[in-house]
DNA sequence: GCAGGTGGTTACCATCCGGATACCGGCTAG
DNA sequence: CTAGCCGGTATCCGGATGGTAACCACCTGC
């Protein structure tokens, strides 16, 4: 079967930048990513854990189990000699990328204004919201 | 002091409807509303509860402290013979209508698929991922 | 004096969420 | 035979999250 999206790029989520001041976030902690993660079209699972760094197994099931549920994603299991499994936006779940990108596209244009409100609260941080990290 | 700004309707948030199916999350649970809530003008602790049916004063406090931290929301404090605590959004935090009013955009344009995706998926139920409600 | 509103705080609690670790069967490459 | 990849599952765990209930000081109105 030749491949027709090019590989995910490993450094697509940045570990340092992007992902914890940003206080949007779509289903669980990893849903906006995967959701972009398949937006150049079927992903297999292993695949996935490569820019979802960090990622365990188990939360990836999870999080995929989740999105098919709602109807994101659609996942397909090919009968192969060796196992094969593919997920892929469902129209549903192509339809986010809209939203997502709105989104990022905020988070982008505020990033510094985030990063001055978080430092300029940390000498008095009272501390109480929970929005230490958010998800991408 | 006049009131500038209509009241809130305690009916802007539907209990039934629009909130537990969205995938989109701002920040911790409330923080979405609370947001929408002072996009009119300035807001009380106790004007804010009214929309916000069921929400307990702890959890207000902490959500606006949160806001008010990461910069999206401003607390002002009159030093009246009545307590007077106001509410308002920064313009950071104002910027923030527009994302969350595409997200709200994509909610109600796919609601109907969201009911059928979730109804569907009932009776074989997986029930693995952990988006039962959803806050936004 | 007493009730009631305002804007909280404190202590406690159940649940959820994400993660670590170990393990699995089927297949393939050496 | 053995190691390793693939796509997971089972179990346990700690911390975050959200909620309840009780309490608080201060002020106003009856």
């Amino acid at each position: 079967m030749g491949r027709v999206t090019k590989p995910l790029d490993p450094e697509m989520f940045d570990p340092i930048c992007p992902s914890d001041l940003l206080p949007f976030r779509f289903g669980d902690k990893w849903a906006g990513l995967i959701i972009r993660c398949l937006q150049d079209g079927p992903r297999r699972f292993s695949e996935l854990r490569v820019p979802l760094r960090g990622i365990t197994a188990k939360v990836l099931t999870q999080s995929l189990r989740g999105l098919e549920r709602d109807g994101m994603v659609r996942r397909t299991a090919y009968a192969e000699p060796v196992r094969r499994v593919e997920y892929a936006l469902t129209p549903l779940g192509r339809s986010l990328l809209d939203p997502i990108a709105a989104a990022c596209a905020w988070a982008e244009q505020h990033w510094d204004e985030l990063l001055d409100a978080r430092e300029a609260a940390l000498p008095a941080d009272r501390g109480i919201s929970g929005r230490g990290r958010s998800g991408w």
